[in-house]
DNA sequence: CTTGACTCTATACTATGGTACATACCTTAT
DNA sequence: ATAAGGTATGTACCATAGTATAGAGTCAAG
């Protein structure tokens, strides 16, 4: 027999609140679990792990529209495992792009501070010039 | 004698549309610029290139008031040198977190997809598994 | 069997980052 | 000098991702 859990549980089993949990029902994030008579709400291990991985996701940057895609593969089953790698790759793509940019921004922002020493008169501070765009010095977009 | 622009052409030369430029002003991102008697709105390069600048940053994934705090930088240019690098440190900072997230997820998903042939059947696709919540191969949160 | 904590639905409100009108005025090329 | 098209202000609206609140019902422990 399944061990069920309330809202409540779920939402501090996975580090949101149970209007959240709410908000992702209505949106249809979630599926309507059973519940008792009463209307009360019963979870399984299985959604608070399913919750889990969202918020994981959504951490990494995911929308929960992309996560919406991810956990509706599993509805597909039958269509096959390498419609499930299909978008696993693709994501892994998006991914990929997100950090080369962040990788740039950063290595700007690290020459920058490098070449600003923190000791000179505010007048040639890299970084100034660079915001007010006197950009020649770096790469153009 | 400065060239100036109008709001079009700052607009297309930043490469947003003209309500946003409007926008970023509303939320103080960008100072008035001078206008004309009639009330046009007068730009200069070094307001194009700020908002180029406010773009670059947007898309690395500073919200607009991270970028805000940045530009104020300029404001305050008597602090000295080593406040702007102070600011960039932390921002770099935080990039960096931002950059080995993703990486982690990458390798996650990376690591999913490889175990994922995309030929056998559904049922032991490790994807679909990580995503149900049997998630005891990887590394908990 | 009552009280306090939890849950229910429904609706409203928040913040962020815009976009889209409506209405009127300005500029510029012909 | 006029028409097309850009600009002004103001307000409303959109999506995303929630949070808050009201008013009612439910559960579980003492």
């Amino acid at each position: 027999m399944e061990q069920s859990v309330t809202i409540g549980q779920l939402a501090k089993a996975a580090g949101v609140n149970v209007q959240t949990v709410r908000y992702y029902e209505r949106i249809r994030l979630i599926p309507k679990p059973r519940t008792r008579e009463s209307g009360y709400r019963q979870y399984t291990q299985q959604d608070v792990s399913r919750l889990r991985f969202i918020r994981r996701a959504q951490k990494l940057g995911f929308s929960l529209k992309d996560i919406h895609e991810l956990l509706n593969l599993r509805v597909d089953r039958k269509k096959g495992c390498s419609e499930v790698r299909q978008i696993a790759e693709s994501l892994l793509g998006t991914l990929s792009e997100k950090i080369e940019e962040l990788q740039r921004l950063a290595s700007a922002l690290r020459s920058l501070a490098d070449q600003c020493s923190g000791t000179g008169p505010v007048g040639d501070c890299p970084i100034l010039d660079f915001i007010e765009g006197k950009e020649d010095t770096c790469a153009q977009e």
